[in-house]
RNA sequence: UGGGCUGUCGCCAAGCGGUAAGGCAACGGACUUUGACUCCGUCAUCCCGUGGGUUCGAAUCCCGCCAGCCCAG
């Protein structure tokens, strides 16, 4: 509303990394008070094993964080976001999996503490806008005047996937600076910006389990080991013992431990009988699901069933489906092929062609 | 204690005298802001149940033994 004389203050969510390095040079270039801010997700104490660096969610970050945003003349902050954190991402995660479900951390991450959390500290810092270094673009749509998320340009790089449940309101006010670059682009940017970080690698794996093994950090947290119990094949004979639901998700091949003439899946996981479901590579398609906790962005409600392209998990490839909204909170999303292994707690994601028509959360999977 | 069959990498399994396929699993790496999938690589360097024998040469032929299975009893 009072953008008349500068575009105002801008926060910038800097891990340290190269991305939202970039990011936060960008924005000031494009005439904001920028300030960065890095967020404090975990204690590393919390984690045991200790890493090195991490792009994500690194503390080790922070001072390639600091490095650059001074360097930049910005002001710079450190939010202590752990118990946020703590409770909207790993807590989350963890019964998740104890649920049978295999969930998506980065989205709850964006969700509830980058674009949640932030954005009301943000309010409170007086900065009209946050800025994030993800690959993704704002719109404003001038007929219907919805703010659209639309997919970054770089097709290797887009993250919209992972922004899927923005409102309207954080839309209004968030900045993506690399929406419209290439990541040889952002990287030649931060070199010539002389960052620290312009030749970092880039980011892996869970960041709040920096050795990758996410089960042994659930028994750990939890102070309870995974209960064992029995593989099973998908007409229920016995194959084996498993080393806990929490170890598997759909679509998994290598960890079983059992061998068959021919590779075996992880095709379903029944908490309720603790048993994991194996099974052949063809019987891991399925045609239809429903998504709950919906966020739709392009449109208020969908009215009647839609042609769209849409992605069940980040990083594949947008498949022709037709969606239809059958509840207040419910979609049911029909791909013209069968697509493999759609795994329940995973977020199902909609596009029209560059634009993000919204997403959910897959609640149940259909047959072909 | 009669007969038949089998015994090759953790599992399955090629090989039928010429100097150990392959699959599964496992391990390592690549890819990746989720889990997976995928891809690449490594996996029996004198022990092919074991002891002899035949042969220029055997996992492959012969003999004995051991183990397991099956059929008889």
């Amino acid at each position: 509303m009072r953008e008349q004389t500068k575009k105002g203050r801008a926060l910038v969510a800097m891990s340290g990394g190269v991305d939202s390095s970039a990011a936060a040079l960008l924005v000031q270039r494009a005439g904001y008070e920028a300030l960065g801010a890095t967020l404090k997700l975990f204690d590393n104490e919390d984690l045991g094993a200790d890493q090195g660096e991490k792009a994500c969610c690194s503390l080790e970050s922070v001072e390639d964080a600091r490095s650059v945003a001074y360097g930049l003349g910005m002001a710079f902050y450190v939010f202590n976001f752990a118990s946020d954190f703590r409770r909207e991402v790993m807590e989350r995660f963890i019964q998740t999996y104890q649920r049978g479900e295999t969930p998506n951390p980065c989205i709850d991450c964006n969700r509830y503490v980058k674009l949640g959390k932030l954005f009301r500290r943000a309010q409170e810092m007086d900065c009209g806008h946050v800025a994030t270094g993800h690959y993704a673009r704002v719109e404003r749509d001038p007929a219907s005047g919805r703010w659209l998320l639309k997919k970054g340009l770089d097709e290797n790089k887009d993250q919209s996937y992972v922004l899927y449940d923005l409102t309207q309101d954080q839309l209004s006010r968030l900045l993506l600076p690399l929406g419209g670059l290439t990541k040889p682009q952002v990287r030649a940017l931060a070199e010539e910006a002389g960052f620290v970080n312009a030749h970092r690698r880039e980011s892996q794996d869970i960041c709040f389990v920096p050795d990758g093994d996410y089960a042994r950090f659930i028994e750990r947290w939890t102070g309870r080991p995974a209960h064992p119990g029995d593989f099973v094949g998908t007409d229920g004979q016995i194959y084996g013992r498993h080393k806990g639901i929490i170890h598997y998700t759909v679509g998994q091949r290598k960890g079983l431990g059992l061998s068959f003439p021919q590779p075996m899946y992880v095709c379903g996981i029944d908490p309720e009988e603790n048993q994991v479901v194996l099974g052949r590579q063809e019987e891991l398609f399925a045609r239809r699901l429903t998504a709950q906790d919906l966020n739709l962005i392009a449109a208020q409600e969908l009215s009647k069933p839609v042609r769209v392209q849409a992605k069940v998990r980040y990083r594949q490839k947008e498949q022709p489906a037709t969606v239809q909204q059958t509840g207040p909170d419910q979609l049911l999303v029909t791909f013209d092929q069968p697509q493999r292994a759609i795994t329940r707690g995973q977020a199902v994601v909609l596009y029209d062609g560059e634009t993000v028509v919204g997403g959910g959360r897959i609640a149940q999977v259909g047959e072909a």
